[in-house]
DNA sequence: CCAGACGTTGTT
DNA sequence: GTCTGG
DNA sequence: CCAGACGTTGTT
DNA sequence: GTCTGG
């Protein structure tokens, strides 16, 4: 499932990394965004979805609250951001709720990363899903206004679910839908209804996924601030010292991944095998890819993380490492004065629609490295600039079945 | 016709 | 809003 | 999703 | 366990 997140990404970065470069995005409510290492339902969270019919062409970068309220609430019923802030993809056109959304209230959002709990007995261990590269993740949405008592239109959405990859079994049984490239994402946000839009909601099997544990903490929704990704050190438990006594080097691989030795003295060890099923398996997916703590390349380029190191690390006053009770942390800052400046509710940045290149072939670590630069970077990105997050795609057919133009027919896709 | 529901998770 | 149930 | 509470009476 | 609150 996905009911915890990481967005902190620059109001900018997010039309980006839905792959809406050079395109016209309206800016609705982003006021209201406030950074989090720490998202729950009930949150205002940016997504990406199209303009109304009228203007067609366009997209909007909608700032809405986590967690479905449908239309059809009463409007004396208080809203309930925890009860649909998920919906189950196998199920989105049989449910009244969601069904009447597909046709035209299918949206993206991006985040940095998302948390799983992974139950043993009693305990829960929470973890942080991410890419390797530490580059924004699309999830597939919907999104629903309901005007309440006052006569305010709340926006909101619901991220859809699907069942785990099978690298992420063993932590969960489901997991958000990813769009991992721009047909995807492109496809959600505007391919039409008949198209098949139901062959993207399916678990995302790619290798360039990497998680680890963090601190048990996070689960306080208001524990907010880069302690919430901060590479947790597992303790070692009966199985690690025996592993460690066979093992020639028994330091450091006991953050959850486990060496072939591990496990194979493991299943050894425990006739019933059911209980090592449950651990992680052996990993090509690192956590420490993304280093335990911010990465500095990362970390220095945006405003917002610059910000709330200052806020945690300075300030002392949140909940951050001290476990004090206290006043929630405010949260982690806010565009309204940065970027988006005196704005109002509805603003419009023009990005000229030219000479969009096709995202371009890349691979290895200093190229993504490279592309973080240029997406974190202050200046409006050159048309030309790559600062579209690569994935695999699987090529499909093209022109297929879409009547309905896309925003990227619009302006001539490649 | 009207009334009432409309959801996901996890856990046992 | 829209579907199911009575 | 997780965390945290989970109660009554009487008195001020 | 179960409900409420964030």
């Amino acid at each position: 499932m996905c009911g915890r997140a990481r967005c902190s990404l620059r109001p900018d970065d997010i039309p980006r990394a839905c792959h809406l470069n050079g395109r016209r995005v309206r800016h609705v409510d982003m006021n209201r965004y406030q950074p989090s290492y720490n998202v729950s339902p009930g949150f205002s969270v940016p997504v990406v979805r199209r303009e109304d019919e009228a203007n067609d062409e366009g997209a909007v970068l909608h700032c809405m609250k986590w967690g479905l309220v449908p239309s059809f609430t009463k409007k004396t019923d208080k809203p309930d951001h925890y009860r649909m802030f998920n919906a189950r993809s196998e199920t989105i056109k049989e449910k009244a709720s969601f069904r009447r959304l597909i046709p035209k209230n299918r949206c993206l959002v991006a985040v940095e990363g998302f948390y799983e709990w992974k139950k043993d007995g009693s305990k829960k261990q929470p973890y942080y899903i991410h890419f390797k590269d530490a580059g924004p993740l699309v999830f597939a949405a919907l999104f629903d206004s309901w005007k309440n008592h006052e006569g305010e239109v709340i926006y909101t959405f619901t991220i859809l679910t699907t069942s785990a990859s099978s690298s992420l079994e063993w932590l969960h049984d489901r997991m958000p839908v990813i769009l991992g490239n721009m047909d995807a994402a492109d496809m959600w946000l505007s391919g039409s209804p008949s198209s098949n839009i139901d062959t993207l909601l399916k678990p995302y099997e790619e290798s360039d996924l990497a998680w680890y544990p963090v601190t048990a903490a996070m689960g306080k929704a208001s524990f907010d601030g880069p302690e919430c990704i901060k590479e947790l050190q597992l303790k070692t438990n009966e199985t690690r010292s025996i592993s460690q006594f066979f093992s020639k080097k028994g330091d450091k691989d006991q953050q959850g991944q486990k060496s072939h030795n591990k496990v194979a003295e493991e299943e050894i060890l425990n006739t019933d095998q059911t209980e090592s099923l449950k651990q992680e398996p052996e990993s090509d997916h690192v956590g420490h890819l993304c280093s335990p703590v911010q990465p500095e390349s990362f970390t220095s380029t945006t405003a917002t993380d610059i910000k709330v190191e200052q806020d945690f690390d300075e300030s002392g006053s949140k909940q951050s490492l001290t476990g004090q009770t206290g006043n929630p942390p405010e949260k982690v800052g806010t565009y309204a004065s940065d970027n988006v400046k005196s704005l109002k509710e509805e603003e419009s940045e023009d990005i000229k629609p030219k000479d969009i290149s096709p995202p371009q072939e890349e691979s290895g670590d200093s190229k993504t490295k490279r592309y973080y630069e240029e997406l974190s970077g202050d200046a409006m990105p050159l048309p030309k600039a790559v600062n579209t997050h690569i994935r695999p795609s699987k090529k499909k057919a093209k022109g297929a079945d879409d009547k309905q133009p896309t925003l990227f027919s619009y302006f001539g896709k490649g």
